[in-house]
Parts: structure tokens; sequence; C-alpha cells
RNA sequence: UGGGGCGUAGCCAAAGGGUAAGGCAGGAGACUUUGGAUCUCCCAUUUGGAGGUUCGAAUCCUCCCGCCCCAGCCA
């Protein structure tokens, strides 16, 4: 007997819902709107949603929420396809649109018209505000709310056709202006906006609200468990008012709690705005929690999928650890990313017992975790780069790396001592280090030890590459609580790095491409990649027990 | 001071009358030709607080406290 996998309160929902036969299936939807790009959080409810749907043998559609004209744009629709596709889902031919729906639910309007229930309204937006009442007092009603059917299909109709202006007139649930919900006290559910639709053109001047839209959507698409997030809550009530009058189906609304994850931003508003203000380079900037952005960054799928799985679904209000996410990347990283070694910060280094000219091929796994993964063959020679960090000139405790009199071993070759530092007499920076290897301590032949194995790269064999050291973009854990979000940026949140230098295979590393700089971090093939001049992102880095350290003794 | 929600470790999150899972972070150690990976161990005498019911309460009841959301013709 298998212990059973803890299910999250919506499957127990669900599961309540089979037995007592309210559904005798289940279908879902992930409902975006077309106005910005999908980001992580978005990732959270795609994974809901898909993965609930394969787990009860259901389907889960793809929906484009389009009523609103004014802010979508094709562009978006388009960057949601790939990014879902990317993320590993299929919603057959299930592509659906709200504004697809634009007939059926005049439709509705009407018949809701027919019925008594919904009345056009001459009031002005500050007038609506106004009669709407506030949170501790009722509302009034609106004069203009009980116009007769007729007059409110004829009104209805003109709008329609388009013979008054925005603000003019729109068309309102007829409800409860005494409500303690606010959502219920009389809800606009169609208003007049002369504007052209990125898919229906000039075809309406009026368009329904997301309150009336998304009932009805669901309810045509036949979609059972609608899942959402708790700020609507509140609108459950009317979604469920909508689909008693109305639906043709009766699904179900159930809210989770949003994603937060630390040192992010997650709403479309602010994602938008450092997009527009050129805080970032676009949505696909790899500091952008943005789905392309990650992509770009390096991030997989995989490990997207499984930090969704793993952070789990409530109605809590989160702040997901970034280090999460992080661990995530790593862990699906670690098994699958090619090792390569890679010189950020050069330094020259002289192995001075080497002949001018001498060339050895030593051999490198691929990928430890990985047999598979095969081998690759490296030239040794006596003029190499190692990092300007692994060597110290007056090494604190606890450094194991290069300096002055010290051991390391050159990770798959031979084992090298410092034996002196060349400075420049002006600046006295070190510019060459001189060593001396031991011939007969070659990798795998000798079981000597050192405290250290560090990376390098042949001078005459490396190729150069341009790096991005990404960071955090924002320095608070919580931007949200910053005064103004944008203040409370990341000034270093990228650094870029030129005249790395790289193993020369890497010259032919293809855009979106995954490696492991050894000892270093995970690294991606940016799309800037220039022929024989690469550009790597970093993903993350590795963990790094001398960076903890580091950080402790400079405390 | 209207309505709707939510409080379990630094962060997520299980358990829903039978004596607090798991992951991340953190700590200690083993191993290691990546200070990576891997492995082992530690990390809530207690579930926002106070009462109550019960043999037994994170779970049930009462009161209190705190946090989030709602007054768009956004979604």
């Amino acid at each position: 007997m298998q212990p059973k996998e803890p299910k999250n309160f919506i499957e127990k929902l669900i599961e309540e819902d089979l037995a007592s036969g309210r559904y005798t299936r289940v279908h879902t939807r992930f409902p975006p709107e077309p106005n910005g790009y999908l980001h992580i959080g978005h990732a959270k409810a795609i994974v809901l949603n898909f993965s609930i749907a394969e787990k009860y043998g259901g389907l889960c559609n793809l929906r484009m929420d389009d009523t609103n004209p004014l802010t979508e744009k094709q562009e978006y629709v388009d960057a949601a396809i790939r990014d879902v596709r990317w993320l590993g889902y299929d919603w057959g031919d299930r592509l659906y649109y709200a504004s697809d729906y634009f007939e059926k639910l005049y439709e509705f309007a009407k018949e809701l018209i027919k019925k008594g229930l919904a009345y056009v309204d001459d009031l002005s937006p500050e007038e609506i505000r106004q009669y709407r009442g506030t949170l501790t007092e009722p509302g009034r009603e609106s004069p203009y709310r009980n116009r007769s059917v007729e007059e409110n299909l004829e009104l209805f109709e003109r709008m329609k056709n388009g013979e008054f202006e925005e603000g003019q007139k729109v068309l309102r649930a007829k409800i409860d202006m005494a409500s303690p919900n606010l959502n219920m006290r009389d809800p606009v559910i169609y208003r007049i906006i002369k504007a052209s639709h990125y898919r229906t053109g000039d075809r309406w001047c009026i368009y329904p609200t997301y309150d009336f839209a998304h009932p009805l959507s669901d309810a045509i698409e036949g979609i059972t468990h609608s899942l959402c997030t708790l700020e609507f809550e509140d609108h459950r009530p009317l979604y469920e008012w909508f689909i008693e009058r109305l639906g043709p189906t009766k699904p179900r609304q159930i809210e989770f709690a949003r994603l937060n994850i630390t040192y992010m931003v997650l709403s479309k508003r602010k994602l938008t705005r450092l997009v527009e203000e050129g805080h970032v380079s676009g949505w696909d900037d790899p500091r952008m929690p943005t789905l392309a952005g990650l992509r770009r960054r390096g991030y997989t799928p995989e490990a997207i999928r499984n930090f969704c799985q793993m952070i789990g679904v409530s109605k809590a209000q989160s702040l997901v650890d970034i280090e999460l996410l992080e661990h995530c990347l790593r862990e699906d990283l670690n098994r699958r990313a090619p090792r390569r070694m890679a010189v950020l910060r050069p330094l020259r280094v002289v192995i001075d017992n080497l002949p001018e000219g001498y060339i050895e091929e030593v051999e490198l796994e691929n990928n430890p975790e990985d047999p598979e993964a095969g081998k690759r063959k490296v030239p040794f020679t006596r003029e190499l780069y190692i990092d300007r960090d692994d060597f110290m000139e007056e090494p604190p405790p606890k450094f194991y790396r290069l300096a002055p009199g010290r051991e390391v071993r050159l990770k798959g070759a031979y084992i090298v001592r410092c034996e002196r530092i060349e400075k420049d007499p002006q600046t006295g920076e070190i510019k060459t280090i001189h060593c001396r290897y031991d011939p007969d301590s070659r990798s795998g032949t000798s079981t000597r030890k050192t405290k250290a194995t560090i990376h390098w790269i042949s001078v005459s064999h490396s190729i150069e590459a341009e790096v991005r050291l990404y960071e955090r973009l924002f320095r608070e854990p919580n931007p949200e609580e910053c005064e103004d979000f944008i203040e409370c940026l990341n000034p270093n949140s990228l650094e870029v790095l030129r005249g790395c230098r790289v193993e020369p295979s890497l010259a032919d590393a293809g855009v979106g491409d995954v490696f492991q700089f050894l000892r270093v971090g995970y690294f991606c093939v940016d799309p800037d990649s220039k022929r024989g001049m690469p550009v790597f992102n970093r993903a993350v880095t590795l963990k790094d027990e001398w960076a903890k350290i580091r950080q402790k003794i400079r405390l």
C-alpha cells in the first residue's frame, strides 16, 4: 500500500463533486487575458489546471479572455500560446476566445433583459460610483432601473448600433443595491467602447465585462471547475447568479491563492511598467519572471513545472522563497546539462616546467551524473587561464585554492604549484602566475590529493565569449511593499563580462542550449550570440560553500 | 466600524478528535579529481492568543488578535 499523495484542497473538492454526482467529468480551462506576457504566477495556474484535468481523465481548454479591446493584442496571444506549449501542455483543438462568444453573450444579455433582470442605465460613470454607496452604506437605485423590458431592449440594441457615446449608457444586471457585497450592487455587464478589437475589429462597440463574460464562457465550454485566484472570491455569488439564470451548463468556481516569490514582482501592471519604462530590455529580459524571460535565462519547463507542484495550492496568501525556484532549476540541470570549462575573469598562468608549444589532450566527463553523455578531449598546454577568483595572494583561512607556494589540481589534468607572481609594476595588478606542474600527478593515474580542484583553459585553444551575470531584479524580498517598486530595483541585477574564455566547442552551441560551467553555474546561450562570439546568460550559480564562508568572514 | 477570506517552523505545506509528513533555507558530518552532486544526522514538546468540551484538541465550541481582498464602464 502506497502512502497516499497529499491532495490539495481543490482536488478534494473535485473528488467530492465526482462522488456526489454533481459532475461526472472534469473540465478545466486556463483563461489568460492577452494584455501582457505570461509569468511564473500564470505557470502555477497552468500547471494546476492542466494537471488536474489529466489526473481526473478530463480536458483543459486554453481560452483568451479578450473582452477589453483597449489593452489586448495579437502579440500577447501568440506569446501565450508559445509559452503554454513550451511548458509542455496540449489543449488539442480547444483554443478558444471569449471574443468568439460575443454574439452569444449579446443574446444572453437580451435574455436577461427579457427576464427583467437587466437594464440600460444612463448614469455617468461618476454617478454610478456615487449611487453604489460605500463599504458600510448601501447603494441607491438608479432612476433608470425600472425601465420597461421593451425600452431596455431597444436601448441596448441602439447601444450596439453605436448610437451612443462611450460612458453615456451601460447595461447593468438588476440585483440588489443594498447588498453587502459590492459586486452584487447592479454590476455593469456591457459598456460602450468605440475601439477596434484585435480580433473582431469594428464589428462591436459594446463589450461585455469580465463578470458577465467569464461565467458564461465557462458555461458555453462546459467547464466543470473554474479555478481562479482569491480576489475573485467576492465575485463568486455573481458568477453563480449569471450561471443559474443563463448558463447552459453549471460550472463551479473555486479560488486559490496567487503565487508570490521573493525578490520578484508578479503583476502584469508592474511588469508592463518595467518594460515600457525600459528598466529591462523587454518582456523576455532574462531577469523578468515571465515565461519568455525565464526561458531565455535558461529555465527549463521541467524545472518550472516541478516548482509549481512543489509549492502546493492553498488559500493562504504566500510569499515563496526564490531559493526554492533556484533549487528546482539546479536539480533539473544537474542531471542534464553538459559540463564545460569557462574562465569568466581570466588570469594567465604559465607552467614553467613545460616546453613551449606543449600540447596534451586530457579527457573530461561531459556529465558525471550521466555516463551516457560520454567524454571529451581538452588540450592542456603551457599557458593557461584560470579564474581570478581562484587565486589569492594573501589567502584567508578556509580558502583552499591557489596562492603563493600552494598546490591545486587542474581539473582532469595535473597538480600545479604556484612559484611566483608577475605584477604590473605600475598598477600592482597581477599579470601572470608562474607554476610548476608535477608530471606524476596526472588525473586518473595519481591518487595525490589537493585541497581544491580548479577549472582552467588553454590560452591558445580557447575562444572569447560574453557572459551576462544576473542577480535578483529587486533588492527587497517583497518589492510590493516598497513605496514605489521601481525604487527597489537592484542596480546590480546585470553584470556583463567581456573577454571571457571558453572551450572552442561552445562556439557552435545553439541558442537556448544550457551548460554547466564547471564550479561556476549554469549558463544558457543567448539569442544575441554572434558567430564566433557566443553570449551566455547565467541561469543560476552552483551552490558555493566558499561564497558562504567568504560572506561570513566579511561580516 | 459592511462583506468575503486566511493564520501550522525563517519560507511553502501535510495531517481535520488518537499525540505535528515532506520540501526549501539553515546547521553538523561522510564522501568527492566540480568547495558541485550524493549520503547521514539535527532543525515545531506544539499549530495567532485566551478560555471551554473531551480520557485525549492543530482539528470541535466561545471570545479576542493579526493579515489579505472588494467601492473600474480592468481582469
